[in-house]
RNA sequence: GGAUCGGUAGUUCAGUUGGUUAGAAUGCUGCCCUGUCACGGCAGAGGUCGCGGGUUCGAGUCCCGUCCGGUCCGCCA
């Protein structure tokens, strides 16, 4: 063995002892006659002392950082401690040691605050994996890891591989492929998720399936979005969606006990999507505050604007209101002391392309009572002191309004809702609130081909009293214009997100599980009998040999690492992650290939410039 | 596909209105130091200012293009 003890478990009791350590060189302390050495491995840090003998020693072999050495010695209690480590009381009294390799001088400290940018970090990973910090990220992605399979172990669910080449669905994302020697032309794909084959485990009596697994989808990134990312991926047979949402809540309320020792005791709140769209604007809210949203003009969803708000807007002649299709307001507490300057930013913050608004109108309810308005022009202060209580304004408050097309503006407002929260640190990370968003609608309008696509996927069940509407009506949409109006835009899923803090981490459906169902479907998708026989057949004949009712949903594993560890990229808790442009920078991948290889996969190249 | 910010010493950054020899911190090298732990002191080395073109007497600085990276929109569950 090269030691007898990691760099991490030596205490005061171990003094007197013989101890042979074996790490990393992190610092090196000079003094004349004698030297410290802080010596690491992945469980901590030791000062090893070297005295006058070894020192000069040390002359012949000088140590630099980074250098992998051994050392022997005795454990001695330190006449200075450092409080700072756990094994600050003691140090090691150096009898010799070895240099069993040398390292160049590293592009970057390997420090917690490390001197080096992204780029280089990414480039050295297996440098950066040394850091505390991210070694940090790692263990509590492996304790998310352990915690999810105890519980699912301990609820009988079984951990079952499914394959990764497998073929290129239609619907959702965009395949990654990969190329078949044996079968010349031909193409496998890599799972964008393992949901048909868990739905096939279903049909084939394995009721409570599980796997961590990874997922493969070739669409453009983002900080929190990776090609391949991991899913707690997870499917049930003989449930109802409660049955699912507790099993499931009983999960994540788990993982927050065994990862960050916070009880979550109460139960999980619930949202219909129509309520997190009409309050919130967004199907995801940040339910740790509230400044939800005051529909001051139009109908959403069968249900009214203000009235009362329509008739101030009326009479005041303000023509940015008047012709809005929507008008929001958000109130926000404690902000009518903000000054020009800090409107202004609000004013151009709004107006960015990524928010896309033309303006922003503010009214500030005064500690005095009165208000003040940039729209002062077109209201009185009776028409303030209205609006301002429609917004259920105190004084002291700012309330915030935006005008424009319902879709733009309402996501407009949400993401000021969200920035608000932001400036007002409203947004704590040690905050934890969890929300299910339930009842989403089945499909959505997609415009560029005049057809209806799957919101979740297509083989999400529609609400049971919403499968008589699915199958009595034409799912043909005559008038684009109006396909709001048509009975698909009204069909409910049983489909369920769980939000946390505002962030998406896991979404699941009860399944269609009747061969006619999932045929109706696949109809109402555009796909043709035939179509769906050749990409979904599988599927179609399994339903033919007793599929059992069931459904599940799927976590993002890399993204609920992320939010428990307090940070906005998913990247810090993936050992080895990919840029934005899809790039391994450490290993420059991807890569061409050789000619050879290429001929061998029967494929030519026409790069398009 | 689009928006936006950035690219200057090994690293993180500063660099004024376009003007002399491009700076700081840290890291690195050498010397000194027996209790440090962000050790300290002294000295030193280290630069194709991403790349290409243009404007100008003169460009790190202004303009155009391009490459690379971050963030976001579109896209994606």
């Amino acid at each position: 063995m090269y030691r007898t003890h990691t760099c991490g478990e030596l205490r005061a009791e171990h003094c007197t002892q013989q101890v042979t350590l074996a790490g990393w060189v992190q610092t090196v302390r000079k003094f004349g006659s004698i030297t410290f050495v802080d010596l690491r491995d992945r469980y901590g840090i030791t000062q090893l002392l070297f005295g006058e003998a070894l020192n000069q020693e040390l002359d012949m072999q000088p140590l630099g950082r980074e250098f992998v050495i051994q050392a022997t010695g005795k454990v001695v209690e330190r006449s200075n401690k450092n409080a700072n480590i756990p094994t600050g009381d003691i140090e090691i009294e150096v009898s010799a040691f070895t240099i069993l390799n040398k390292a160049a001088t590293p592009p970057f400290t390997i420090q917690d605050d490390t001197d080096g940018g992204d780029d280089l970090r990414m480039k050295y990973r297996y440098l950066d994996l040394r850091r505390n910090a991210v070694k940090k990220n790692l263990e509590l992605r492996y304790a998310v890891n352990r915690s999810a399979r105890n519980y699912l172990h301990e609820n009988n669910f079984m951990d079952i591989e499914t394959p990764f080449l497998i073929k290129s669905t239609p619907e959702g994302a965009r395949d990654f492929v990969v190329p078949s020697r044996m079968n010349p032309g031909q193409f496998y794909a890599l799972p964008q998720s393992p949901q048909t084959f868990k739905q096939l485990l279903m049909v084939s009596g394995y009721d409570r399936y599980y796997q961590i697994v990874k997922c493969f989808r070739d669409e453009d990134l983002r900080a929190d979005r990776q090609p391949e990312f991991t899913q707690i991926d997870c499917e049930m047979s003989f449930v109802s969606q409660e049955d699912i949402l507790n099993m499931f809540e009983g999960l994540i309320k788990r993982i927050f006990k065994d990862v960050k020792d916070i009880d979550y005791t109460e139960q999980v709140e619930r949202m219909t999507w129509n309520d997190a769209m009409l309050r919130f604007g967004n199907d995801k809210p940040d339910i740790r505050f509230g400044m939800e949203l005051v529909n001051l003009k139009t109908v959403f969803e069968g249900q009214t604007g203000n009235l009362a708000a329509q008739a101030i807007f009326d009479a005041s002649g303000f023509k940015v209101f008047n012709d809005a299709e929507t008008v929001l307001a958000i109130t926000v507490p404690g902000c009518s002391e903000y000054t020009r300057k800090q409107t202004d930013e609000l004013i151009d913050w709004v107006k960015r392309p990524q928010i896309g608004m033309n303006g922003l109108v503010f009214i500030k309810c005064n500690t005095d009572g009165s208000f003040k308005s940039s729209a002062d022009k077109f209201f009185d202060e009776e028409k303030l002191k209205n609006l301002a209580a429609l917004c259920k304004a105190s004084e002291g408050d700012l309330i915030l309004l935006l005008a424009g097309r319902e879709e733009r503006t309402r996501k407009a407002t949400s993401e000021l809702r969200l920035e608000m929260g932001e400036r007002l640190g409203l947004r704590r990370k040690d905050e934890f609130k969890l929300l299910w968003v339930l009842d989403f609608p089945l499909f959505e309008y997609a415009e560029e081909d005049n057809r209806w696509v799957a919101r979740h996927h297509p083989f999400t069940s529609p609400k049971p009293d919403h499968i008589s509407i699915m199958i009595d009506n034409d799912p043909a949409i005559s008038n684009a214009a109006e396909y709001l109006s048509h009975p698909y835009a009204n069909i409910k899923a049983n489909a369920y997100d769980m939000v946390l803090n505002g962030n998406e981490i896991g979404g699941g459906s009860i399944r269609i599980f009747q061969r006619e169902l999932q045929e109706k479907m696949f109809d109402a998708l555009g796909m043709s009998r035939e179509e769906a026989m050749h990409k979904f057949g599988f599927l179609l004949g399994a339903f033919e040999y007793g599929a059992p009712p069931h459904g599940g949903l799927a976590f993002g594993f890399d993204r609920l690492c992320a939010i428990l560890g307090g940070s906005e990229s998913i990247r810090d808790f993936i050992a080895f992650p990919k840029n934005n442009s899809g790039r391994d920078v450490m290993l420059d991948a991807p890569a061409t290939i050789d000619e050879k290889q290429l001929v061998e996969l029967s494929i030519r190249l026409q790069v398009q410039s």
